[in-house]
DNA sequence: AAGTGGTCTAGACCACCTA
DNA sequence: AGGTGGTCTAGACCACTTT
């Protein structure tokens, strides 16, 4: 009932939905009602209609209509407030967020990147790498720099910092590591629970800059991470170095397309 | 059926769900799988028991199961494959999304907040700011350099700029902007259609450093944003400069919580 | 009391993948 | 062909808000 394969004439009824769409009745039914917000019908602060009047007014179900709502609420285009109704929201700058779609995108492809190894070594731990690992005095720690190159330009500078656990080849395991595969362990991929990033400015340094063919002071992003184990406990860390061109930021609010 | 008054006595199946809890049965199950997950008894890279199975073991509809699983992908923990089944997802950094919820928490509050107005005045646009807002050559904006301050201490340098339409009062307008209500034109609050923003590493200049009692040179984030109005034209632009301490982007993946 | 969003059911059928 | 996720229905009841 809902794929029609017998014709590729398609009405179009004026603000209806067409049932024999591949299209789902509630993707045609939010991209409507995107419309009417796009155009100005329903206003920012306004209220849109109750979910019934939205199922009898497209002749679909209570259930259908709600996840018609549901698509414009994951896009934040408006809240939902039981008891009271559904608004369509005002544009708010804290409501942004920003993703590495851009470094997801390259990293997809798989083609073009290639890793450089810049140093690999076992080293005593600083405080500081003590701390982000929770580690006792005088551990060691098995440090790895690589060069992330798009199309053979520098796009990435990684340091990564790993627990020297007795137990394994780690080093040899760390060379062989295939940032597109999951970026740290290849063997340990699926060893880590969860993990924790955090987005910092920087200035860049001599030695990133002359890894990276940049000069040295302008400002970068820092990306430092943490990964956990399933004991909860730090098992590796690190940061990245790369510039906002080759990982641009970018966050959109309200309707941007459909019309 | 779903809430029960009459006991506070709570029953703890072993692996069942209550369906007498205020706690809604798809979240209850969601729970549950997380705490799998968490344990690793759900391995990353691992198959789902399929929602057939699902909603059979714990004594519920298919479309309630559905809902529980739906709340694990809203959490970035899983991956759906028409076809192929439900699998737990491996930690990838490129997966890290950012938002600004400590200043929305901040702003949330109201308390402590007040903005201090550094400069506002008509100007001849810049060759940049004509740009940004696609205005003709020789146009006037509005500009307005504003101190925001939480318990008094100084928190975000804003900057924007905004058409200069001679048909209202537009610089006393901006005067009486309040950051807390939507941060531009109060009375335009709802006239904008859509927004972008972008996030960039910056390097404190020595106005901006002066203003913010901070030293110049350090690496702070630079938000820019743009503004569209109802026509799609850009209304207003501009941006903030703010320290990575009073506005940490950190992000999680993986089970962070649920024992 | 009436209206709103939120949860839930027990089915049905569809689209997609694997065997 | 059989299993999986994806869509959809026509109802029911609940929790919350407003009148």
């Amino acid at each position: 009932m809902k794929a029609n394969n017998t014709t590729s004439l398609k009405l179009l009824p004026e603000d209806g939905i067409d049932k024999n769409s591949y299209v789902p009745a509630y993707v045609q039914v939010a991209n409507l009602l995107k419309q009417k917000i796009s155009k100005g019908i329903y206003q920012p602060g306004s209220q849109l209609p109750s979910e019934a009047a939205i199922a009898n007014s497209f002749q679909i179900s209570a259930m259908t209509a709600r996840q018609a709502i549901g698509l414009l609420a994951e896009e934040g285009l408006i809240d939902r407030i039981q008891g009271r109704g559904t608004f369509v929201k005002i544009l708010q700058f804290t409501s942004s967020n920003f993703g590495l779609d851009s470094l997801a995108r390259i990293f997809a492809t798989e083609d073009d990147i290639s890793i450089r190894i810049i140093e690999a070594s076992v080293q005593l731990a600083t405080e500081d790498i003590k701390n982000r690992l929770r580690l006792e005095s005088k551990s060691s720690v098995i440090l790895v720099k690589r060069l992330v190159l798009h199309q053979n330009e520098p796009l990435i500078y990684q340091i990564s910092y790993a627990l020297a656990d007795p137990e394994s080849p780690f080093v040899e395991t760390m060379l062989e590591t295939n940032v597109l595969t999951g970026f740290l362990l290849k063997k340990d991929l699926n060893s880590f629970k969860k993990a924790e990033f955090k987005l910092l400015p920087a200035c860049l340094q001599p030695e990133e800059a002359e890894t990276l063919h940049l000069p040295a002071g302008e400002s970068v992003f820092k990306l430092e991470h943490i990964y956990y184990d399933f004991n909860d406990s730090p098992a590796a860390c690190g940061w990245f170095i790369i510039t906002p061109e080759k990982m641009p930021l970018v966050c959109r609010l309200g309707v941007w397309s459909y019309e």
